[in-house]
DNA sequence: TTTAATAATGACTCGTTGGTCAGTTGACTT
DNA sequence: AAGTCAACTGACCAACGAGTCATTATTAAA
């Protein structure tokens, strides 16, 4: 099993580097297993430390795992936001390449443990999930309502509720990057994510254009 | 905290009964607090009987686990599949009666919290994935396949990979599910389901069909 | 080389919880 | 009313895992 033996286990003093390895190690075992689940051991094992280190920088498990949920994501939105800010180009351009930054996070089989985990654990611990709330979802949903409002100033999009079209069109994202890492491994091969995520922009960037075709919703 | 002092706490002997109960129970705390962290006796007490009978009836915690998966959802599907089988008519009509289908059982609080169950546990127990995979992800597939196959047949639905085509179809209702029994909370009255459900379901139905409108993908 | 400061360890404690079982009590038979 | 069966109970046990802390090892400064 464990065929550490030949390196030398060489204990190292290595202060600044510890924390970002603790949360990595911590966001694989809290995704694999579940935060109840999850033993401190093993996420300090993975580290590379024993378990008294991670208590030298986190109080807690919980602190722990809210420095993990804390960190994976925020940096990412922050990027998203930027960037808004600065490209004033096609709305129709703008929000493909929103999904595609959307997805360059979710895709990432790194950070697609985070939603996972998130939704798991949101009734154990109410104020992480209204943090990430606060801090993500609402963000997001700020985001793809700034450029569908700009799409439709210009005509090029239809109106609507853009709380529920901003579901609308991440619910695929999000769903199968919970799936990889949760029932991915039964189902594997049957559907490409990729694939599977190009094929639900085509569609939904159909059905946000104005209705110019002539079928009429009943 | 607890008045039930007044009613005579009863002891009765309900051979019957206590499988559904303990199920019941078992399904929404299960649901609350993920596997791990569900306690045998909190179950046990929302089902109105002492821990000790709990392992009257189901073998270990992993047992009663099993069992919510399995009584929870089979039914359902069987009466779908049972619908699909004497009835002939027009495949959009169709599709539409089983997207109402799996949202009555999805939609419904008390099931709602199956799929978050299987999704957060799936890593700890390979299995009972397995098990749900085939019972329920690829027959929910082969009825949507079955619907889709026919459309295409008459021309009314266009052409493209089954299994993808019903993620795309899914996914939204799957993950309103999932989020309506963990961010939820947070997120109250942001969006109601069932419109949510509504809006996708009528964007899915004009992306599905033949493109006979000008715009072509680029 | 010696010393001081502190990063890291791992054996320990202690609360929690899955699982057991000898005894209790409700319901049915005679 | 007495007897019998088994559904039900709850005190108990053992395992497990979060969190502690006295000790050890590393590094840099003196």
């Amino acid at each position: 099993m464990n065929t550490d033996a030949p390196s030398l286990p060489a204990r190292r003093r290595r202060k600044a580097e510890r924390p970002a390895e603790l949360l990595a190690a911590a966001l694989e075992v809290f995704a694999e297993r579940g935060y109840s689940a999850a033993r401190l051991d093993d996420i300090a094992r993975r580290a590379g430390v024993s378990k008294g280190t991670v208590f030298l920088y986190y109080a807690n498990k919980q602190a722990l795992f809210r420095a993990v949920i804390e960190t994976a994501v925020l940096p990412h939105l922050a990027a998203g936001e930027a960037l808004l800010a600065q490209d004033e180009g096609d709305p129709e351009a703008l929000m493909r390449a929103l999904f595609a930054g959307y997805w360059r996070v979710l895709g990432d089989p790194q950070l697609s443990g985070i939603p996972k985990l998130v939704m798991a654990e949101a009734g154990n611990f109410p104020e992480v999930a209204a943090y990430y709330h606060e801090q993500v979802v609402m963000r997001g949903r700020a985001l793809f309502a700034e450029i569908h409002r700009r799409g439709v100033a210009r005509g090029v999009f239809r109106e609507g509720d853009p709380a529920l079209l901003c579901q609308l069109a991440l619910s695929p994202l999000l769903f199968v990057c919970v799936w990889r890492s949760s029932l991915g491994g039964c189902d594997a091969g049957a559907i490409e994510p990729d694939r599977f995520v190009e094929a639900h922009v085509d569609m939904f960037m159909r059905g946000l254009m104005p209705a110019a075709s002539a079928r009429s919703s009943s």
